[in-house]
DNA sequence: GACCTGCTGCGGTTTG
């Protein structure tokens, strides 16, 4: 059987569009994924580099699908998840000019658009409904009847970022509400994802449809373009006058002005500090500003200007920015993309080279900079080791390889579930427990919360003290008197956890918010947004922090959490302290600082994984990630040690000899993890579940117990150095 | 030892 031309498949004013574009022709993952699209009814996802063309890929079949379906019936016939606003904005933007010729409306919809716009397309609903997870949330809860006549009608689903949505506290949340979609239209709404980042399709493809992940259509264009990468090392604390930070921004300076590109500084006290360096030496050269900060702190206004100065194209610009600019809106190709500091995950590495090197025939450009301090007599074992290179150059490998880290799966997602029991709760205005679980459990995506798990869920919320939920005589579940108020609040939509925030205030000009854990009092100095401030007041009740011009500074101070590493991570930086290869990418000083690791190492007299350091201090070489590590960690905590951690290593101090109780976790002993009472409330619904709850929690997401006894055996079995 | 994401409905008043 011959197939028609992709271009002949779809609807005429679709062609008509296309034509006005100018293409020659439609892209390779137009046509496969057009012909896939309108050739049957699976799942697909659609993947390729950010300016592949995604969008017009899903939309001009599914568009065309929609045009030439009679008789239309009511409610909207398609339906977009966004993760940013913005994006959505830029979304409907797009899709509103292919769909001019045509009759579809165009409806986005999150938190800044005006309510008579929604008031009108729940009137009147049809077209395409680009929407954000959370409001969606919100319809479910505030317009839970009218949701099979919004979407019965609904041909597809379009997932856009879908690497953002897999197994996280978000991606969890879209699931279910997706699955409590179908449920209440009474069939499956065909899914299709849009990614340009995900390091397993049939992982990604289980996520999408876990009934049947086999079913799943796989649409990829590789970039395969060429990758040049540079690490370079810097020593800190050296004897020359000029800092490592000096250094690294001359060299930035030096390398990126003239063009657009992107440097991520890896925290927000670092983008500024940066910002700040890159804005010096533009005034005291004389040369019009081209450096600018972006990250979460910063008003929306200056955000905006730093995007749409990279967009536009016609001013050199590079931002210095935080994960801000990982993904998002289209910000049009950059030269290079620089890291300052080791990445947390090859993954998000992977994103944001993801932004370089676009068009054809130009390389992708990573420009890495690592930065380890000069060592002293009494260098500590991690100083030695130099972590922070050897975590950059692991990373870097695993990225050139093609390996990025795979969704984690085992997850209870405990306080996610809460939420959705009270949103389902709040939508039905009660349920019954059975079928509670049959929604959730059996075919939403908390598959691995058994029924005395459930249960035990839901006497935590239930309980008088805490209120979330009650039960009525009939036994129908009801909303509790705080369930209540927590449904009622606009901020329950969104699953997951935020600090509450300051305004920075410059007269009556907003620079931005920082996080209200931080300490700042009037006199106090900072860098922000690129400049430095004078603290003048600090007004707790408002959250706002008054500030004037100032000439010297101290980087202000935000809070933070510890990321994970993933086991395949440092494993290949243990690859890399034992073999002798050199990769060519390092320059000068990197190759030095791997090398001195190397022979550090290969001096440290481990006997097997474990190295004595005087008489109270040992050093364990656990050669995996942070979850298998933090599980080791709070196990030798139970046995009186005090444990500091590393990439791949645990510091111990106290007596005894610790091969002690590793032999007896080696053999399957059971430790008491929580006997140091460590803090396991990270999660929004945390605070209402139980000790065991929470424990039940973390050990199927940060913490990994089952794996103690081969991580314990791998260290005795270790060779000795 | 870090970063990011999101947000409704109602009642009263004013204006054309």
């Amino acid at each position: 059987m011959t197939q028609a031309p992709a271009f002949d498949q779809l609807a005429s004013p679709i062609q008509k569009w296309i034509r006005a574009q100018g293409w020659g022709e439609l892209r390779p993952l137009q046509v496969r994924a057009t012909h896939a699209i309108l050739g049957g009814e699976a799942d697909q996802i659609i993947a390729a580099s950010t300016a592949g063309g995604k969008t017009e890929a899903a939309f001009l079949p599914l568009i065309s699908q929609v045009l030439t379906t009679e008789p239309r019936l009511g409610g909207f016939d398609l339906l977009y998840i966004g993760p940013l606003k913005a994006l959505i904005t830029d979304q409907a933007r797009r899709l509103a000019e292919i769909c001019q010729e045509t009759e579809l409306p165009v409806v986005p919809w999150h938190g800044d658009i005006a309510t008579s716009t929604k008031a009108r397309a729940l009137k009147q609903p049809a077209g395409i409904l680009l929407i954000t997870p959370e409001s969606l949330e919100a319809l479910f809860i505030r317009r839970g009847p009218e949701i099979p006549r919004l979407f019965a009608a609904t041909k597809a689903v379009v997932i856009d970022e879908l690497h953002t949505m897999l197994e996280s506290e978000r991606g969890v949340q879209l699931r279910s509400l997706l699955n409590r979609l179908d449920r209440r239209v009474g069939r499956r709404l065909r899914r299709i994802g849009l990614s340009a980042t995900l390091g397993d399709m049939a992982l990604a493809g289980a996520c999408l449809h876990p009934d049947d992940p086999a079913a799943v259509g796989q649409i990829e264009v590789k970039g395969g373009g060429e990758l040049r990468v540079q690490l370079r090392g810097y020593v800190s604390g050296g004897e020359k006058d000029q800092s490592t930070t000096d250094a690294i921004a001359g060299h930035l300076f030096q390398h990126l002005r003239g063009s657009d590109n992107l440097v991520f500084g890896g925290s927000r006290q670092s983008v500024e500090i940066y910002a700040d360096r890159l804005r010096m030496l533009c005034e005291s050269e004389a040369l019009p500003q081209e450096f600018y900060p972006h990250h979460a702190s910063l008003s929306r206004d200056h955000r905006d200007f730093v995007e749409k100065r990279l967009k536009d194209g016609r001013l050199p610009t590079t931002a210095i920015c935080s994960s801000t600019l990982e993904l998002g809106i289209d910000i049009g190709d950059v030269t290079c993309v620089a890291q300052i500091g080791a990445p947390f995950s090859v993954a998000s590495l992977r994103q944001r080279l993801g932004r370089s090197g676009r068009r054809a025939g130009r390389p992708a450009i990573l420009r890495q900079y690592a930065v380890e301090s000069r060592l002293e007599h009494k260098a500590s074992f991690a100083d030695q080791l130099r972590l922070g290179l050897l975590r950059a150059t692991a990373m870097i490998e695993l990225l050139i390889e093609g390996w990025c880290e795979p969704p984690q799966s085992r997850a209870l997602h405990l306080s996610t579930l809460v939420h959705q029991i009270l949103s389902v709760v709040a939508e039905r205005g009660g349920i019954r427990a059975a079928a509670l679980y049959d929604l959730l459990c059996r075919q939403g995506p908390f598959r691995s919360v058994d029924k005395p798990l459930f249960v035990a869920v839901l006497r935590a919320i239930g309980h008088p003290d805490r209120a979330l939920l009650e039960q009525a005589s009939d036994g129908l579940l009801l909303l509790g008197r705080i369930g209540e108020k927590l449904v009622e609040h606009h901020s329950f939509y969104a699953v997951f956890q935020t600090p509450e925030e300051f305004r920075i205030l410059h007269g009556s000009q907003e620079l931005g918010t920082l996080p209200i854990d931080t300490i700042l009092a009037p006199g106090m100095l900072l860098i922000f947004s690129g400049r430095r401030w004078l603290v003048q007041s600090v007004h707790s009740e408002d959250k706002v922090i008054m500030v004037t011009s100032a000439h010297a500074g101290a980087p202000p101070v935000f809070g933070g959490d510890a990321g994970q590493i993933h086991d395949r991570v440092i494993e290949r930086m243990f690859t890399l302290l034992s073999e002798k290869d050199l990769p060519a990418w390092l320059d000068k000083t990197a190759t030095e600082l791997l090398q001195q690791a190397r022979s550090n190492y290969a001096r440290m007299p481990f006997k097997h994984g474990v190295l004595r350091l005087g008489k109270t201090t040992t050093v364990i070489a656990t050669a995996c990630g942070t979850v298998r590590t933090t599980s080791l960690a709070l196990a030798l905590r139970s046995f009186g040690y005090q444990v500091q951690q590393y990439d791949g290593f645990l510091e111990l101090c106290g007596d005894g000899d610790p091969c002690e109780p590793l032999r007896a976790l080696a053999n399957g002993s059971l430790p008491d993890l929580w006997s140091g009472d460590p803090s396991l409330v990270f999660e929004k619904f945390h605070p209402w579940l139980t000790p065991e709850l929470l424990q039940a929690d973390a050990l199927s997401s940060r913490l990994d117990l089952a794996s103690l006894p081969e991580t314990c055996r791998r260290i005795l079995a270790a060779p000795s150095l």
